[in-house]
Order: C-alpha cells, then sequence, then structure tokens
RNA sequence: GGGCCCGUAGCUCAGCCUGGCUGGAGCGUCCGGCUGAUAACCGGAAGGUCGUGGGUUCGAAUCCCACCGGGCCCA
C-alpha cells in the first residue's frame, strides 16, 4: 500500500523518487518517448567547467530543464546533448591554483605536458560534479553523448573554420592595441573586456609639455595612466574647437577654451589672464619637449611629426584640457591616429606589463612601479601641473580582476566587415524574450561590434592552426588533424594540444624553409561559438546537422549577449550564412539575499548542491522560476523558499486527504472516472473540473511565451486557494459520509481528476514532488511515470466559465457570511437559522440563487433568503432624525417634542406625504402640530439585534442570529462532536475505528436536550454513546472534561474492553 | 557620455502594452476563529506621496517629457 507519511519531507521524497526512477530508466525513457516524432532541438550552452555549479547556474538550468520537459510531453523529439566547454583561461587559473602556480613563467617551469594533464583531470572532476548537480537538479539532458570542447573531433571544426577564414581573407595577423591582463599575460578579445568595467580609483595628473621655440609656453594636457607618457609621441587637439593661452605668473599654459573653468578649478590655478585666443587647428605642427625625452633615450631617434601637434576629431571638450597626450603603442585610438600621420608605434612594455630595455630609465619596473616614478621625475623637472585622483570605471581582467593595460602586439583577427550587416539581419529574424534584448541591447552590440582577437598567449585551449615559415614568412593554416601527417617532423602520437603540436613543424613549399606554429591558443568563445556544427560532429557527418539546424532554442543570461549569443552567431554567420538559432530565452542574475552579486570574494556565493540540500530540489526549482521573469535579477531569500515549501506541503495534504479515503473506500478510477459520475456531481465538483482545465489551458499559454512565472504562480495559486481552501474544505464532509453513495464517488472522481491532470503539468517544474505523488493515483491505464504522461489537454467540455463566476460570488457569500459570525460571535459550527443576502447586480442574485444550497452548506445555515438587487431586509428598522440646522430656528424650544414625534410616526407615510405635497403635519407630544417640510428629516436605517451585517464585493450578507432550543442543543451536539473528535485525535485511533463512549453533562437539563442528537454525534463520532450512565466501563478509559459555554462536559471513551480494572 | 531594464504596502511581486470601478496578492505583524488534510486551515485589521516634478486628458500607477535612485551593457 502506498500511504502516504504526515507530512512532506523532500528529502525523502527525492531519495524514493531518485531511485525509481533510475532502477526504471526512467530519464532514457522520458528522453527517447517520442523518437521520430517531429523535432525540437535545443542547443545547450556548455558551462565552463572550472568550478561548481552555483545558484545562478541553476537557475538557468531550471529553465532549460522546463522547456525541454514541457516541449517532450507536448510530443516533440526533443534534442538536448548535453556540453562542457573545457579550455580556456578560467580553467588555467583553476589549474594553476591547484598546482600553487601563478604566472606563465611558472607553467614553463613545471612544464606544459604536466599543465595540460592537470587540466584534463581537473576538467575530468568538474564535469563528474556537474553532471550529478545537473541530474539531481532534474536537468535531464543526454550527457553520455555530451560535447566536451577539449575533445580533438571537437576542436577540428574549431581548425575547419579557421582555414576556411584563412582561405577567405576572413583570418588575418595585424598588429593592433589590444587590452592585454598582465597577470594572464594574454590580450582580452572586446567582449572579454566588456565583462570587466570597474568603478576604481586612478591618478588624474595634468603635465606640461614645453612648447620648442617657447620654453616657457606649455601644452597642457590630463591623464590618468601617467605610465604612457613614457610611450607619448603626439599632442591631438581638436581643430574646430577655440583654445586659449594663459598666462600664469611667468609661465603660458595652453588649454581648451571650453575646459578652461574645470581645468582651473581642477588643477588649482588661480590668478590667471587670458593672452591669447585661437582656434586648435592653428596649433597643428607646432613642435613641443618630450617630457621624458631624456629619460626614454628612444625618443631622441623619433622624427616629426612625433612630439608634434595633431588635428583629431575625437578629442571632446567633456573632460581633460582639450589636448589629448597621444600613445599609440598604448590606445586605439592613438594607434588609428598615428598609423594616419605616421607617428612611430612605440610600446616599450612586455606583456607582463614590465617595461622593458626601450623603456630606458623605467627599464625592468612594472607599470604600477613606473607610474609612481614618472610622476616623481615630472614633478622634478617641472612639469608636473597638478597630480590627484579621480575615481572612474576601467576595464579589469574579467577572470583575476587584474586592471588592463592597451600595448600594441601582433594578433589574430577574424574580421567582422564582410558578415556585420548579415549578422544584424539575421538577429532580427530571431525571436527574442524578452524582446528588447534581441533589439535593443544584441542589436545595437552588432552596430558596434568590431574585429574579434582570436589569439590568445596561453595554454590550455585550442591551438591556432596556423604555421610560418621562419625563412620565407609564408603561412598556412592546418585543416584536421590528419593534415598533421603531412608534417616535416612530428612527435608520436600526434596531438592537437600544445605542447605536442608545436613540435609539429612543416616543410615550406615555397622556400623550403621550417614552419612553425605560430604560438597562440585560441580565445574559448571561440570553442564554445562553434557548438552548433561541432557538438554534433558536422565534419564526419552532416545529416544529423541538417535535422537539428537551426536550432529552435537556446537560454543563457544576460551576459552572454556578448559572449556565447554572439560568438555563435559570429561562426555560423561565417560558416552558414545564417543565425544557428531561432529562439533565444534571455535570462538574469541570481543576487543575494539583500541584492548584491555573489561573488567570492564576497564569500556569499550560493552553491547549487547546498541549496538542494537545505531546502529541496523543487522548493529551489519553483522558487527560482516563480519569483519574477526570467530576464530580471532575483534576490535569492531562504525564507521565501520555505514558502513554497508550504505549498507544496498543501498540495501533499490534498493528496493525502484524497488518498486516505480513495483506498478506505476502494476507490477505483478506471471505472469510477468522472465522467461516469457526472449526474451526481456538486457545483463545486463542476466548479473544480471547470477550474483545473481553465487553468491548464492558462499555464500552457503563459509557458508558450516563456511567462514561466505566471505558469508557475497560477498553478501555485490554484493549490493554494482554489484546490485545498476551496475545494476540499467544500468536500470534507461529503468525503465523511460512511455509505458508498454516488455523490460521494463523485467527489472522489472529481478530486482524482484534478490531480491527474494537474502532477503532470506540475512536474515540469516541481519533478520529484509530483513523481511522488502521481505514483500514489496513478491508475493501472497511466503510464509508469509521471514523465512518460503527455502534455494534459484541457477537456474544453468541462470548462464552465458560469460555474466559475457563480463561484466566485458564492466564495464572496461565504466570506461575508463568516466575516458576520465573526463579528456577531457566533462560531461556524453552531447553526444559523437563516441568512440573507442582498446581492449588489443581477449576475450576483442569479448566481446565489444557483448555489444556494452550496451556501446553506458552507455557512452552516438552515435558509438562504435572497433578496431583489440593492434591497434590505424587511426587518430593517428605518427611523427619522432631525436635521437640526434646519429645524433648529424653526421649532425652538419645541426640537425634543419633533425628535420624540418624529421617531413614533411611521416613515413610510411621511416619506409619501413628503414626496407628494412637499409637507407632512406632525403631531407633537402636547398635541400641537408642526409641519415638516422636505430636507426637515433624514432617514436613518438600523438593523434589529437579531441581524448582523457582513458586506462582500457581490453581496451584503445579514445574518440571522436569533436561536431557538433546536438550533442550541444541535450547536451543543456540535460542541460535543469536536471534543469527542480531539480526543480521537490525541489517541490516534484509526479513522474507521467505533469507540463506545460515556457523555455527562452538567446541568442536567441541557444533557436531557442533547437526548434526540445522540445518533447526529454517534454517526458523527464513529461512536456508541451512553449518555451519563457508570463512569466505569470495567476496561482502559480515556476521560477528559471540559467547559462550555453553559455545561460542562465529560467524556470518556473505552479504548481496550474487559481489560482489567 | 550613450543604450537597455527596474522603482507600487515592512519584504517579495501583480496591475502599465490597450488611461476610467474603492490600486491588488503572498509573506510578515496584530486580533479572532477552526480542528479526523492538523508542525495544517479560516476570518478580520493595521499598513501605500504608485521614486520626484511637469505635461497630455473630463480622468494618469498606466501615455509623454525632465529629473532622482538602483541594476546591467557599452564608451
Amino acid at each position: 500500500m502506498y500511504a502516504l507519511p504526515p507530512r512532506y519531507d523532500f528529502r525523502r521524497v527525492e531519495e524514493e523518487v531518485a531511485r525509481f526512477w533510475s532502477e526504471n530508466n526512467i530519464q532514457k525513457r522520458h528522453m527517447e518517448m517520442n523518437k521520430g516524432a517531429p523535432i525540437f532541438s535545443f542547443l545547450e550552452g556548455p558551462p565552463t567547467v572550472n568550478s561548481y555549479m552555483h545558484i545562478g547556474h541553476a537557475r538557468g538550468r531550471v529553465y532549460k530543464d522546463i522547456v525541454l520537459r514541457y516541449q517532450t510531453m507536448k510530443g516533440f523529439d526533443v534534442w538536448r546533448r548535453g556540453g562542457w566547454d573545457c579550455q580556456g583561461l578560467p580553467v588555467e587559473l583553476e589549474v594553476e591554483k591547484k598546482l600553487n602556480i601563478s604566472s606563465k613563467k611558472d607553467i614553463e617551469l613545471i612544464g606544459m605536458e604536466r599543465f595540460v594533464e592537470e587540466a584534463h583531470r581537473l576538467v575530468d572532476y568538474y564535469i563528474g560534479e556537474w553532471r550529478k548537480g545537473s541530474e539531481r537538479l532534474g536537468l535531464w539532458l543526454d550527457y553520455d553523448a555530451a560535447y566536451q570542447t577539449r575533445d580533438e573531433k571537437y576542436m577540428e571544426h574549431v581548425w575547419h573554420l579557421l582555414k576556411k577564414c584563412y582561405e577567405s581573407g576572413d583570418l588575418v595577423v595585424s598588429f593592433k592595441v589590444v587590452p592585454f591582463c598582465p597577470r594572464c599575460e594574454t590580450p582580452l578579445s572586446s567582449h572579454e573586456v566588456a565583462q570587466g568595467y570597474e568603478e576604481v580609483e586612478d591618478y588624474s595628473i595634468y603635465v606640461k609639455f614645453p612648447v620648442e621655440d617657447d620654453v616657457k609656453k606649455c601644452l597642457v594636457i590630463w591623464t590618468t595612466t601617467p605610465w604612457t607618457l613614457a610611450a607619448n609621441e603626439a599632442v591631438a587637439v581638436n581643430p574646430e574647437e577655440d583654445y586659449v593661452e594663459l598666462e600664469v605668473g611667468k609661465e603660458r599654459l595652453i588649454i581648451a577654451e571650453k575646459l578652461l573653468e574645470s581645468v582651473c578649478s581642477n588643477a588649482g590655478i588661480t590668478g590667471y589672464r587670458v593672452v591669447n585666443r585661437f582656434t586648435g587647428g592653428s596649433l597643428v605642427g607646432l613642435k613641443y619637449i618630450h617630457p621624458l625625452g631624456t629619460e626614454v633615450g628612444a625618443h631622441g631617434s623619433h622624427q616629426p611629426p612625433a612630439h608634434t601637434v595633431l588635428p583629431a576629431e575625437f578629442v571632446s571638450m567633456e573632460e581633460g584640457t582639450g589636448l589629448v597626450h597621444i600613445a599609440p603603442g598604448h590606445g586605439p585610438e592613438d594607434f588609428e591616429l598615428g598609423k594616419r600621420h605616421g607617428l612611430p608605434v612605440f610600446c616599450p612594455i612586455g606583456t607582463n606589463g614590465v617595461f622593458t630595455e626601450e623603456g630606458g630609465r623605467f627599464a625592468g619596473l612594472s607599470y604600477r612601479e613606473a607610474a609612481e616614478l614618472v610622476i616623481k621625475t615630472l614633478s622634478e623637472k617641472g612639469l608636473l601641473l597638478k597630480e590627484g585622483r579621480v575615481i572612474h570605471t576601467y576595464p579589469h581582467c574579467w577572470r583575476c580582476g587584474t586592471p588592463l593595460i592597451y600595448l600594441t602586439s601582433r594578433q589574430w583577427f577574424l574580421r567582422i566587415d564582410r558578415i556585420k550587416r548579415l549578422m544584424i539581419e539575421e538577429n532580427a529574424k530571431v525571436k527574442w524574450y524578452p524582446v528588447w534584448a534581441g533589439q535593443s541591447r544584441f542589436g545595437e552590440w552588432l552596430e558596434n561590434a568590431e574585429d574579434w582577437c582570436i589569439s590568445r598567449t596561453r595554454v590550455w585551449g585550442t591551438p591556432l592552426n596556423i604555421w610560418t615559415c621562419s625563412k620565407c614568412g609564408s603561412t598556412r593554416a592546418v585543416g584536421s588533424k590528419a593534415e598533421l601527417e603531412e608534417a616535416e617532423k612530428k612527435p608520436t602520437p600526434i596531438k592537437m594540444h600544445r605542447p605536442w603540436v608545436d613540435r609539429v613543424v612543416f616543410r615550406c613549399g615555397k622556400c623550403g624553409g621550417e614552419m612553425y606554429r605560430e604560438p597562440f591558443v585560441l580565445d574559448t568563445w571561440l570553442d564554445s561559438g562553434v557548438a552548433h556544427f561541432a557538438s554534433v560532429d558536422w565534419l564526419r557527418d552532416k545529416r544529423l546537422f541538417e535535422r537539428l539546424f537551426p536550432y529552435d532554442f537556446i537560454t543563457e543570461a544576460i551576459d552572454q549577449t556578448r559572449g556565447w549569443f554572439y560568438t555563435l552567431l559570429f561562426t555560423s554567420a561565417l560558416m552558414f550564412g545564417r543565425a544557428p538559432y531561432k529562439t533565444v530565452l534571455s535570462q538574469n542574475f541570481v543576487l543575494d539575499k539583500y541584492g548584491k552579486k555573489m561573488s567570492k570574494s564576497r564569500g556569499n556565493v550560493l552553491w547549487a548542491s547546498d541549496a538542494m540540500d537545505n531546502w529541496g530540489v523543487d522548493n529551489v526549482r519553483l522558487y527560482l522560476v516563480s519569483k519574477a521573469q526570467s530576464w530580471e535579477t532575483i534576490n535569492f531569500d531562504p525564507d521565501e523558499v520555505k514558502q513554497i515549501n508550504q505549498a507544496l506541503n498543501i498540495l501533499w495534504n490534498v493528496v493525502s486527504f484524497a488518498k486516505t479515503y480513495f483506498d478506505l473506500d476502494r476507490y477505483d478510477p478506471v471505472k469510477e472516472t468522472v465522467w461516469a459520475m457526472l449526474g451526481y456531481a456538486e457545483p463545486e465538483d463542476r466548479w473544480i473540473l471547470s477550474r483545473v482545465n481553465t487553468l491548464i489551458r492558462y499555464v500552457t499559454s503563459n509557458i508558450e511565451r516563456f511567462e514561466m512565472h505566471e505558469a508557475a504562480r497560477s498553478l501555485l495559486n490554484f493549490i493554494v486557494e482554489d484546490l485545498s481552501r476551496t475545494y476540499v474544505r467544500a468536500v470534507r464532509r461529503r468525503f465523511w459520509i460512511e455509505e458508498r453513495t454516488p455523490k460521494k464517488i463523485a467527489a472522489y472522481a472529481a478530486l482524482h481528476y484534478v490531480l491527474r491532470k494537474l502532477l503532470p503539468v506540475l512536474s515540469i517544474f516541481t519533478p520529484y514532488i509530483s513523481e511522488y505523488l502521481y505514483q500514489r493515483l496513478k491508475t493501472v491505464d497511466d503510464p509508469i511515470s509521471v514523465c512518460l504522461v503527455k502534455w494534459p489537454r484541457p477537456d474544453e467540455s468541462l470548462i464552465n466559465p458560469e460555474i466559475e463566476d457563480q463561484m466566485q460570488v458564492a466564495e464572496d457569500v461565504i466570506t461575508a457570511t463568516l466575516n458576520a459570525r465573526n463579528r456577531a460571535r457566533r462560531k461556524l459550527r453552531w447553526p444559523l437559522r437563516r441568512i440573507i443576502i442582498s446581492p449588489n447586480s443581477p449576475r450576483a442574485k442569479s448566481s446565489v440563487q444557483a448555489l444556494r444550497s452550496y451556501i446553506e452548506r458552507m455557512t452552516n445555515s438552515f435558509s438562504v433568503e435572497v433578496l431583489e438587487v440593492g434591497q434590505k431586509p424587511s426587518e430593517v428598522l428605518r427611523k427619522l432624525v432631525p436635521n437640526p440646522a434646519r429645524l433648529g430656528p424653526r421649532a425652538g424650544k419645541r426640537l425634543p417634542l419633533v425628535s420624540e414625534a418624529l421617531s413614533r410616526v411611521r416613515v413610510g407615510e411621511v416619506q409619501d406625504h413628503v414626496a407628494r405635497s412637499g409637507r407632512y403635519s406632525l403631531v407633537l407630544g402636547d398635541g400641537s402640530i408642526f409641519e415638516i417640510l422636505d430636507g426637515d428629516f433624514q432617514v436613518v436605517e438600523e438593523l434589529p439585534s437579531h441581524l448582523v451585517e457582513g458586506e462582500g464585493r457581490f453581496v451584503r450578507v445579514y445574518i440571522d442570529v436569533s436561536e431557538d432550543e433546536r438550533l442550541r442543543s444541535l450547536s451543543l451536539a456540535n460542541e460535543v462532536i469536536r471534543r469527542i473528535q480531539v480526543m480521537r485525535k490525541e489517541l490516534n485511533l484509526e479513522i474507521v475505528k467505533e469507540v463506545p463512549c460515556v457523555v455527562s453533562i452538567e446541568p442536567q437539563s441541557v444533557q436531557e436536550s442533547l437526548k434526540p442528537l445522540i445518533e447526529y454525534i454517534e454517526e458523527e463520532t464513529r461512536t456508541r454513546i451512553s449518555l451519563g450512565l457508570g463512569r466505569d466501563f470495567g476496561g482502559r478509559v480515556y476521560k477528559r472534561e471540559w467547559t462550555l459555554e453553559q455545561a460542562a462536559l465529560s467524556v470518556a471513551m473505552l479504548l481496550e474492553e474487559g481489560k482489567n480494572e
């Protein structure tokens, strides 16, 4: 027997269900249940396996799972191969940590072989952890066939793409200023840079550049990176703007007119005089003395236009001095300007951020150390106008947090110009959720996208497949592993990873020289970016790809707009000329309870496994989904997760309640279907049957629109409000009926139907508890697991908007009645003689009439009286009260007499008379007559003492609290029943067990009044009652005494007959 | 500096697209009740300048503009 434990314990549920799934191979059967049906293809964005799954990852994975389960249940053959992103800087950093090393030099020291082996081991470990965690979370992907970006078969797709681009001219090498992380010693792509902006405090210095012909005259520049001054080659001005020459003491300073005030206040210049004014254009060509010319000797050989003023449109009048220091080696814009004017590209800093020999006096210093020395030197030379600090946003390495520096270096790029328009057009065809994520955000990003720097000077990654001849410089691209076999020198066995691939040497086809591999590895975003064709091994067999591509659905967090969403589109545009996905669901992050970003340094990271341990998989899943739209951030608050647990506990209780009575009566859901029992259905049955079907329709349409939170909330609301609060409350008494009446079975059928419809829908959100409960309710005709059920379709024939409307009114009546009872201190178990309902509208009236008996039942009233719309009960007393403002002046001292007379006359008569003739002659107590006019009085309504009012949205309810003997004894009987039930409960008796009881009540007269109701009490409590008789049964007795409103009650319950005493 | 999202009760969120009944819900708090689903459940109450200021309109939480605050993305 599948009895339900008394409380919902998620640990127990998860354990049992997980065992059931694994023993019956449910995951595989679920994934294969629609083989051959139309395909729904999903492309898994591969998580980087450098660490454990945290709650943010879990959120994303829950959305994936919900969609995949839904599409599966809808009947699609869902493609859901897993995938793991195995390479790249993040993994390297983790390996470094494990090996306790921290730089590229250290890697060379321990040897690349060892490093790469360790990387493999680390990846193996985390893949295992991620799979375990994901499966526990319920995300059912095809993990056995999961793609791994480190596999040679996978990497060959990257090579294939690059070779194609090499041949088409889309892959180019060039010198460029790129952002470097000096700690990781590798350049970052723009989408990596985009992820690392942080607010920091930096130097803010104003520096004087003396003009060569007139050293008292200085150009003033502003910079936040003093160390780049060592590589200064020019000063740029905006030729269109006006500049001024200031006299400050003996010096003359040149700055932009528009920035005059801000510079003077920032640099603390007072007492100046404007002596000259000219356009920026007139400054062009002016030669200046390099402020660090003597310290950095290389500048001696730099010929004009080096160290002169150049025109540049980008010079802004928003900040700085209007004169911009130009270091072509250290700034992208500087580089471009330098290229236009033929400036030397001077870059005296290595990729590790340390000045080289070219750096002269700064050689051997890190850029940070150099910055201080630069400031000191300038200060000594009298060229430092002002040193300050500024807080601004500056890009940092997205993985290690080191501030980036811009350096010139030789890098490999994928050119965007050929495909840019195509990408924009293709993106417009993609369905984005929400729309703005695609149109505004991604669209804007695409408009501004630049060439993609794909080379990285690291170790653990897909190697760049370009070999260059050491003699003549010609290059070749290698497109596959097999091609490596053609090499002149090669290791055995050949491996595609570094360092082995570096040992492959080709013979140059042009000059016969030796060709060595370009020592780069590739941006890891390129690895995951080719997943659309690499994950299905396109190179070896294109058939699968052709069935899946473009993918129906992908979903990742919003940061992937610039990451994976972008690189997928980029490579797909290059390879196939179209977008690789049709629908993108954008998600957002999980923040901590206080809205703070979770980070290891802050120590507030919540690991998915801890969350699952603490609050349960189902609770966490439902919480994450129901809290907000997927594209909004959520603050994770454990207390709120517990609320979800409470709601699921209510569902548990409902099933437990149902199951108890189903078993008791051997209810047969196969024969006693809702269709068979429909003729015996009560209004509440027809209502819940309609509600559940309306719900399914609503949930389905919300899922289709990716309004998952709305779907989840409507489910929760249905469980708590409709199913538990309303329906179970309504059918409880029917369930308690002892005989197997059709009306009871009709309720069983309705409840069984509702649960059987509900659980599969719920299972995509909370698979564990849904499965657990499904197991207790499924019939022999049902699939073995809830995960193998088809998505329920609403039974349109059961949808009945009319009864849903009517019930809304009925519930309103019930609430209003309970409200009135509460005020009148009339407990629900004390029956009411009658309630009177005054409806607000014809619709409310007809609803009340239709559900009259339901309302009687639920309010414990003998009768329901329905008035006309807006009508008051006839017992409402109407009184005339004087309006003293009007009557006072006229009646004077007679006012009390008038008041008294008004209270005596018949209200209707006075009203009619006044309405007809405008006046009424009032006979006062002293016999005199007083004329009252319209407006002299008001009509006030007063309820008689036996009526108490309660107000609802649709009705006003008056309860009649007057009592008679019959009502009183019934109330008493109910009090007795309740006490006996408490005792049964305390003894934990079986529901069906019948026990003998002695009930005695003081005073005797009250006990007498109970006599006719003994049978009723016996029926309700499954007891055999002796009233006030002998105190001993001669067995073991449980006895309790109670004080009721009007009497003292004592109940003795016989436990075991005939056992001693 | 530019783009996008958000700002409604103590907390978490609906409502806004398509202007109109007294701006809702859950949780929390307080009061009361109920009790064979029971570490549940029900009723009631308190609690809101709908971020601020303008504008459009007979009417604005809702549409428009500006500003303030928070977040994200880009410079």
